[in-house]
RNA sequence: GCCCAGAUGGUGGAAUUGGUAGACACGAGGGACUUAAAAUCCCUUGACCAUUGCGGUCGUACGGGUUCGAGUCCCGUUCCGGGCACCA
C-alpha cells in the first residue's frame, strides 16, 4: 500500500507549474479564447479566512475545465491595493500605507499559493502601482475631454460640442463662461453638489457607500453638504446601463437590483403658472414631474422641496418668516433622521399655482418629503391617490377628491393605477379649453388616461412627455490620501488637465496622512505638489506663482476608479503605450464568466459597466457589456463553539447537562474543537486563565454548542486555509469548499464533514496501488461496466461543471471511484479518462497520477473525456395515456388493471414496437394507475 | 410598504425540470480488526406500524387547486434571507 502523501505530492506540483510556467498564457488566433475573472481582492491585515478562496476555486475548476477543451484560458489575479483600511491603520501607527498594502499582498499572495490556482501571474495587476493608475488617469482625462451626445447616446469628443455651440453662436467669448459652459457637459466634470460628508472619515462618500444614513465602512453617521467635487456624468448612461442588462446572463436578483438603482420612471412634465405674489397677474410657470397624468383633475396643492430655487421666487413677504423657520428646520436634520422620522411637515409659501386642466387656483407649499434631486423639485399633490401627499392633506386639512370609481378615500389614498376615471372633470365644471379642445378622461381607465393626457399635453403645449431616472452621478473625489492623484492643476481657478504625456502623476510622499491645519485634504502636506507648465514638470509648492507654476488637485480618486477597468488591463499588462492593445483588446473582447460577491450590485458592478461603456464609445473596448455571464458566490458565515462556564468558577459544563447550571456561554477557538467535541487539554493551553480550568462532561467528553456567526476575530470562528491545507490538503480544501453546497449560496464553514472528501482522495489513490505499493494499471480492455460507469461520469461531470454544480459532481465522482473499486477496475483507457475528469477539481493528486501511469505532459492539457451514449446501454421509455403535453402513444387501461396486466397490454400494443425493436427488456414498473416504465437496452 | 429569491431527515444538501423523494457526505447507533487507541472495513439510519420473511401507512413550511401522477405548476397563508425605500 502506497500512502497518499498530499503535502509532498502538491509542493512538488505547485514548484513544478512555476519552474514550467505552466499557466502562463499567451494570445493564440488559433485558438478560441475564454476570459475568466475573479472580483479582485482587497488585501486587508487579517489574511484570508476560508470564505475567500471559495469563488477562486469554483472559477479555477471552469478554467482548467475550459482549458482542457481546448479553449486558450485568461484567469489573471491581481490586487484592489487602494483604500481606507491602509490609511487608517497608516494614521495609527505611522507606516506608510505602500509598506503594509504590499506586506498584506505578500501574505496574500503565499496564501492563494497554497491552494494550487491557475492563474497566470504574470498578468497581475495592482492599482496602487503607477504603470497601471496611469490609465486609470488617462481614462479620466477622455471622459474631462468627452461629452454625453443624447441622439446618439454615446460620448463624443467635447470639441464636437464646441464647434455645436459656434454654429449655434451660443459660444461665450470668456474663457470662464466657456469653462462653466463645459463643464455642464463633461463626463468627469467639477459640480457644486450635495454629497454625503462624512466628518469622521473626513471625506465625501458614494451613494453606495452610505446605508441608512452611515458609512458602510465604520458605520459613522453621514451629513449632506453642498461642495465641490468631481463628478462622473454616469446618469447619462441610465437607458444604456438599463438596456445592457437584456443582453447579459446575471442573476435576475442583480439584474432586479440595477434596475432598481437606476430607477426608470416613464411619466409627464407639466408646466404650471404661477400667480406673482404681489397680486392676481401672471408670475411665470415652472414644472413638475408626474408619472400619473391621469390625476391632473385631483390636483389640491403644489408642494416644493425646501432646497428648490423656486422657494425664494414664490415665497410671499407675509410667509417669509415662516417659510425662513420651516428651512431651517429642514437643514438642522441629518440624513438619517429625515430617512427615519417620516412626520408630517411643511410651509406654505402664500402662492397659488393654476391647473391647466380645471384652471383652479392651487397652494403652493414647501415639504421636506419632495426631493430636489429627482424629477424638477416640485410635485403637484394628488392626495385622493398617493400616500404621502394624502397624509400631508389630513395634517394640513387640504382637500381630497377621489378619481376612480369606488375608491374609498376616508381612512387613505387608493393608490393603484387601477380603476375607471370620474370626476375628470368633476360634474357641473369645464375642463380648459386649448385651441377649441379639452381634456376629458372619465370612463376611461387609468392606463387609457394617462396616455390621452399625455397626448393632449404634447399637443397643446403644456409640457411634454418626460423619463426620469434615480440613478445620481457618482461622486469621484475623496478627500484622503491612499488613491489615485487626479492629473489637474488648477490654472487660475480653471481645472486644467496635465498632459496625457506626463502620465502618471505620481502619488506624492507625504509626512503625515490626517487633514492639514488649514483644513485642506492630506495632500495638502506634499511639498512636491505643484505644477510647472512651461517645464511640464512637478515642482515644490513653494514656487507656485499663478504664471507659470500652479497648484495641483489635492483630491484623490474613491476606490472604484482602479477597479472599474482592471479586466481590460489584465489583457495586456505591460503595455506603456496604451491601456491595451487593439490587438489584445479584439482577442480577449470581454469576460466570459466573471465571479464575485453580490454585494457590489450597486457599486463597483455598475460603475464597471459604465466605465466599459465609456470605453466602449471611445472604441478602446470592443464589447458594450463588459463581463458577460456573472456568477455571485455565496458568502461563508463563521461557524461558532460555545463553552459554558459555571458562574463565578472554573467549571465549563458540556452543552447537554449544561441546564443544571448557572452558566455563560463563551466563544472558543474552534480550532481546538472538532466535530462540537472540545480538545480539553488544547483549551487549558488557550489561554493562561483557563490552564486550570475543570469540566463536567458527558459520556467522558466535552460537547460545545455552537452558532452561525459572522467570519470574524472576535468570535474565534476564523478558519484559516492554510490550517486545512496543512492538516489534509490544498485538493482537499478545495473539494470541501465545492462539496459544501451551491457555489451561489451563503453557507457557514463548518470543518466537520471534511474527512468524507479526504477520504474520498485516499479512495482514488488507492485504486492504482496494490498492497506492495506497486502501480496496477493495465493496457487490457476495459469491461462493460467500466465503460458504463466511466462515461455516465463523463456525462455527468460535464453537465456539472457547465452549470457550476460542483457539489453534484463530487458526488458522483465518489459513486464511480467506489464502483470501479469494487469492479476491481485496472484498464489504463478508464483510469487516465478519470484523473482527466478530476483534474480540475484536484489538481494535485491528478498531475501526480497522470504522471505515474506513464505520462509525460502536464495533466492541465489533458482532453476532456468525450461523452459516448453507447455505453450507457440502458434508456428508459414509459408507455401510457397523454403527460407533459407530450404524447408517446395514447393507450386506456381499465381503472382496474393490475400492475402487470397493464405492463403486458403496454408491451402488447402496436404502438410499443418502435420502442421495443431491437430492444431487450430489462424491467418494468408499473407506477400505480396508468403509467408504465418499461427500462430497455439494446440486445446484444 | 414595494421588488427579488427561498423553505426537503439530527446536519450540509440531491432529485434527469411533472414520473419510484431523501443521491452523496457528515453526524449517530451496531459490528469486525486491535492488548488499547487512532486509522480502516461492514451493517442500520425520514417517521410510525409490522417485524417469522414479505410488507403497510404517513411524509418535501401550512391550506386549497390542476393532473393518471406535484418537492416541482397555479391560488392563498406563514416564516427566513437579500435589495429598494418620502423617487411623485
Amino acid at each position: 500500500m502506497r500512502d497518499y502523501n498530499f503535502s509532498e505530492i502538491e509542493k512538488k506540483w505547485q514548484a513544478r507549474w512555476v519552474q514550467d510556467k505552466t499557466y502562463h498564457v499567451i494570445e493564440d488566433p488559433k485558438r478560441r479564447k475564454f476570459y475568466i475573472l475573479n472580483m479582485f481582492p482587497y488585501p486587508s491585515g487579517a489574511g484570508l479566512h476560508v470564505g475567500h478562496p471559495l469563488g477562486y476555486i469554483a472559477s479555477d475548476i471552469y478554467a482548467r475545465f475550459k482549458r482542457q477543451q481546448g479553449f486558450n484560458v485568461l484567469n489573471p489575479m491581481g490586487y484592489d491595493s487602494y483604500g481606507l483600511p491602509a490609511e487608517q491603520y497608516a494614521i495609527q501607527t505611522g507606516q506608510h500605507p505602500q509598506k503594509t498594502t504590499f506586506e498584506n499582498i505578500d501574505r496574500y499572495r503565499s496564501q492563494l499559493d497554497k491552494i494550487g490556482f491557475s492563474f497566470d501571474w504574470d498578468r497581475e495587476v495592482r492599482t496602487c502601482d503607477p504603470d497601471y493608475y496611469k490609465w486609470t488617469q488617462w481614462a479620466f482625462q477622455k471622459m474631462f475631454n468627452s461629452y454625453f451626445d443624447q441622439q446618439l447616446q454615446k460620448a463624443q469628443p467635447i470639441e464636437k460640442l464646441i464647434d455645436q455651440f459656434k454654429s449655434q453662436g451660443t459660444w461665450p467669448s470668456d474663457p470662464k463662461a466657456q469653462n462653466d459652459l463645459l463643464m455642464k457637459h463633461r463626463i468627469a466634470f467639477l459640480g457644486e453638489t450635495m454629497v454625503n460628508w462624512c466628518p469622521k472619515l473626513g471625506t465625501v462618500l458614494a451613494n453606495d457607500e452610505v446605508v441608512e444614513g452611515v458609512s458602510v465602512r465604520g458605520g459613522y453617521p453621514v451629513e449632506q453638504k453642498k461642495m465641490r467635487q468631481w463628478c462622473l456624468r454616469i446618469s447619462a448612461y441610465s437607458q444604456r446601463l438599463l438596456d445592457g442588462l437584456d443582453t447579459i446572463q446575471w442573476s435576475d436578483s442583480i439584474k432586479e437590483t440595477q434596475r432598481n438603482w437606476i430607477g426608470r420612471s416613464e411619466g409627464t412634465e407639466v408646466e404650471f403658472h404661477y400667480l406673482s405674489p404681489d397680486g392676481d397677474s401672471d408670475g411665470g410657470t415652472f414644472t413638475i414631474f408626474t408619472t400619473r397624468a391621469d390625476t391632473m383633475f385631483g390636483v389640491t396643492f403644489m408642494v416644493l422641496a425646501p432646497e428648490s430655487e423656486l422657494v425664494a421666487k414664490l415665497t410671499t413677504p407675509a410667509q417669509k418668516a415662516q417659510v425662513d423657520q420651516y428651512l431651517a428646520y429642514v437643514k438642522s436634520r441629518t440624513e438619517r433622521e429625515r430617512m427615519i422620522d417620516h412626520t408630517v411637515t411643511g410651509v406654505f409659501t402664500g402662492s397659488y399655482a393654476i391647473n391647466p386642466f380645471t384652471g383652479e387656483k392651487n397652494p403652493i407649499w414647501i415639504s421636506e418629503y419632495v426631493l430636489a434631486g429627482y424629477g424638477t423639485g416640485a410635485i403637484m399633490a394628488v392626495p385622493a391617490h398617493d400616500s404621502r401627499d394624502y397624509a400631508f392633506a389630513r395634517h394640513f386639512n387640504l382637500p381630497v377628491i377621489p378619481l376612480i370609481q369606488g375608491a374609498d378615500v376616508s381612512t387613505e389614498s387608493y393608490d393603484a393605477k387601477e380603476g375607471i376615471v370620474i370626476n375628470s372633470p368633476a360634474q357641473g365644471k369645464t375642463s380648459v379649453m386649448y385651441d377649441g379642445e379639452s381634456l376629458v378622461l372619465n370612463g376611461l381607465t387609468v392606463q387609457q388616461a394617462i396616455a390621452a393626457t399625455k397626448q393632449f399635453v404634447q399637443k397643446h403645449n403644456i409640457g411634454r412627455v418626460k423619463v426620469n431616472y434615480r440613478l445620481r452621478d457618482a461622486i469621484f473625489s475623496r478627500q484622503r490620501y491612499w488613491g489615485e492623484p487626479f492629473p489637474v492643476y488648477y490654472k487660475n481657478g480653471i481645472a486644467t488637465m496635465i498632459p496625457a504625456e506626463c502620465l502618471p502623476v505620481r502619488l506624492p510622499q507625504v509626512d503625515n496622512f490626517l487633514p492639514t491645519e488649514s483644513g485642506e485634504p492630506p495632500l495638502g502636506n506634499a511639498q512636491l505638489w505643484a505644477w510647472d507648465e512651461a517645464n511640464r514638470q512637478i515642482v515644490d509648492k513653494s514656487l507656485i506663482d499663478e504664471k507659470t507654476v500652479f497648484p495641483i488637485e489635492l483630491y484623490t480618486m474613491p476606490g472604484f476608479a482602479g477597479s472599474s477597468a482592471y479586466y481590460l488591463r489584465y489583457m495586456d499588462p505591460h503595455n506603456d503605450k496604451a491601456l491595451l492593445s487593439r490587438q489584445a483588446a479584439e482577442y480577449w473582447q470581454n469576460v466570459d464568466l466573471y465571479v464575485g460577491g453580490s454585494e457590489h450590485a450597486t457599486g463597483h458592478l455598475i460603475y464597471s459597466r459604465f466605465w466599459n461603456k465609456f470605453l466602449f464609445d471611445l472604441g478602446v473596448s470592443t464589447q458594450d457589456e463588459p463581463f458577460h455571464k456573472l456568477i455571485n458566490q455565496g458568502m461563508i458565515q463563521g461557524r461558532s463553539n460555545f463553552v459554558y462556564r459555571i458562574k463565578d468558577t472554573n467549571t465549563f459544563v458540556s452543552l447537554g447537562l449544561k441546564d443544571q447550571y448557572d452558566t455563560t456561554p463563551i466563544h472558543v477557538d474552534v480550532n481546538i474543537v472538532r466535530n462540537d467535541i472540545l480538545d480539553t487539554q488544547a483549551f487549558q493551553a488557550w489561554r493562561p486563565e483557563y490552564s486550570d480550568a475543570q469540566f463536567i462532561l458527558e459520556d467522558g467528553k466535552y460537547v460545545c454548542g455552537w452558532a452561525i456567526e459572522k467570519m470574524s476575530k472576535s468570535m474565534f470562528n476564523v478558519v484559516n486555509p492554510d490550517m486545512i491545507v496543512e492538516r489534509y490538503g490544498a485538493d482537499t480544501l478545495r473539494l470541501y469548499e465545492m462539496f459544501l453546497g451551491p457555489v451561489e449560496q451563503s453557507k457557514p464553514w463548518d470543518t466537520n464533514g471534511i474527512d468524507g472528501c479526504h477520504r474520498f482522495l485516499r479512495k482514488l489513490w488507492q485504486l492504482f496501488w496494490d498492497k506492495d505499493g506497486n502501480l496496477q494499471v493495465q493496457d487490457n480492455h476495459p469491461t462493460a461496466e467500466n465503460l458504463k460507469t466511466l462515461h455516465k461520469l463523463i456525462k455527468k461531470v460535464t453537465a456539472d461543471i457547465e452549470t457550476f454544480s460542483y457539489n453534484t459532481a463530487i458526488s458522483a465522482f465518489m459513486v464511480a471511484t467506489t464502483e470501479l473499486s469494487s469492479q476491481q477496475c485496472r484498464s489504463r483507457q478508464v483510469l487516465e479518462q478519470l484523473i482527466s475528469l478530476i483534474a480540475p477539481f484536484a489538481p494535485h493528486i491528478a498531475e501526480e497520477l497522470w504522471h505515474a501511469i506513464g505520462n509525460q505532459t502536464t495533466v492541465c492539457d489533458a482532453p476532456w473525456p468525450q461523452f459516448d451514449e453507447k455505453y450507457l446501454v440502458e434508456s428508459s421509455i414509459r408507455l401510457g395515456v397523454q403527460f407533459n403535453g407530450k404524447v408517446r402513444f395514447d393507450m386506456q387501461f381499465p381503472a382496474d388493471a393490475t400492475p402487470q396486466q397493464m405492463t403486458d397490454m403496454a408491451l402488447s400494443a402496436p404502438e410499443a414496437a418502435k420502442y421495443l425493436d431491437g430492444m431487450q427488456i430489462v424491467k418494468t414498473i408499473a407506477i400505480p394507475k396508468r403509467i408504465v416504465n418499461i427500462v430497455v437496452k439494446p440486445q446484444a
